[in-house]
DNA sequence: CCTACCGATCGGTAGG
DNA sequence: CCTACCGATCGGTAGG
């Protein structure tokens, strides 16, 4: 018997179902990978923030690699994804769309962070993270060359689209990693503008782009 | 007694110094940094390239950590880096110089990824290369900044030229990330210079640049 | 979902 | 520059 005063906790039993805590995982998960990386992340730590041992967590995902995907299959599934799950919008909404995940990005840098550890990380040899950003950079690419198509001048090639989305992309990754290293340095969302808004114009204004480095 | 036909091997005996083996040491190291990270990358991977045990390279470098910073300053030296030393051109002549480099670069991925695989890491806590990576950063913003003053339109202010140098740093990283992830997709050189001679043309009309996504 | 454990890897040190 | 070793960490499994 416990002691007299002593109350039944009045923490509500709610059972939690397994996709509940599954959920919870893949969020404690995310953070982890994005603070210390895949490789130097470990179960431990994630299972200590939500509140069991690293045995539970593999009873949950049967592996590091499982939980990592399903970790990606999250940040899709969430909003740091520009396009979430939705029919990717087209022409100039498309860009539009894009700044607007930049500028919603700046107040979540936990978020961009994984995106970004994960992504660098990825580069390295037989990384489980590899083929699954591999694929998405060249889904990204064709959907912006897609958009890009229906806003271009005359003249311009799908050869030279396809270097316009590639260069899109680059430059959002690119800041983005500047300003995790130094948030008060960098503008996030106004650097990533500047290129966007020029690349966009280069694109509009057709084939001839201005060549001030002209090719040797 | 060796063998009657047994010749002393050719190999001429040339004692190494100690500044020839923290060479070869360092080249092994970015190598292995490269291919597996650095969390990833053991010693005894660098050592068996070079070899000798993983205590042997300690013996030289006193620490994993101290070996990486080793491999950085290499990299400043070597000419991966954009200014390897020199003075940085100014004006227009840096870009062309960045845009030189971007051209090397598609002929030593191997050294493209050192960098890439390194900096990406570098956003994980308490990564040895964190400040290093940030400082590195800080500087090539400043020494492009008042290169693109000196071509700069009238009317552009500091705030702007210091997002456009963000920037064009911003595709070279990250358009490098897609082409290692995916060589045959992504045009490193063509794709870089898309995005360089748009921010650049920008930067040249001054001030008002075209702003074909409005601000809310 | 836990306890208990295994096998493997790793960075670093001692001591020569 | 090596041998030998330590302490620590980790992912995964058994068995409940």
């Amino acid at each position: 018997m416990d002691q007299a005063g002593a109350v039944t906790p009045t923490r509500t039993r709610t059972r939690k179902s397994t996709a509940e805590r599954r959920d919870e995982i893949v969020r404690a998960a995310a953070k982890t990978f994005g603070t210390k990386g895949y490789q130097k992340g470990s179960l431990i730590d994630i299972a200590e923030q939500v509140g069991m041992t690293h045995a539970g967590v593999l009873h949950h995902f049967g592996s590091k690699e499982a939980l990592l995907i399903a970790v990606l299959e999250y940040r899709d599934r969430a909003d740091l994804d520009p396009f979430a799950g939705k029919l990717p919008p087209a022409g100039m909404d498309l860009l539009r769309h894009l700044m607007g995940t930049i500028a919603a990005n700046c107040a979540r840098p936990g978020l961009v962070k994984t995106y970004v550890a994960i992504t660098g990380e990825s580069v390295t040899e037989d990384h489980p993270a590899r083929s699954y950003v591999t694929e998405r950079f060249a889904a990204l690419r064709e959907t912006i060359v897609a958009s890009l198509r229906e806003v271009a001048g005359p003249g311009i090639s799908d050869e030279e689209l396809n270097q316009a989305s590639t260069s899109l992309i680059g430059v959002m990754d690119g800041v983005q990693l500047q300003w995790l290293l130094d948030p008060e340095a960098v503008d996030l969302l106004e650097s990533t503008r500047f290129a966007v808004e020029a690349v966009v114009a280069s694109v509009m204004l057709g084939a001839a782009r201005p060549t001030p480095l002209s090719k040797p």
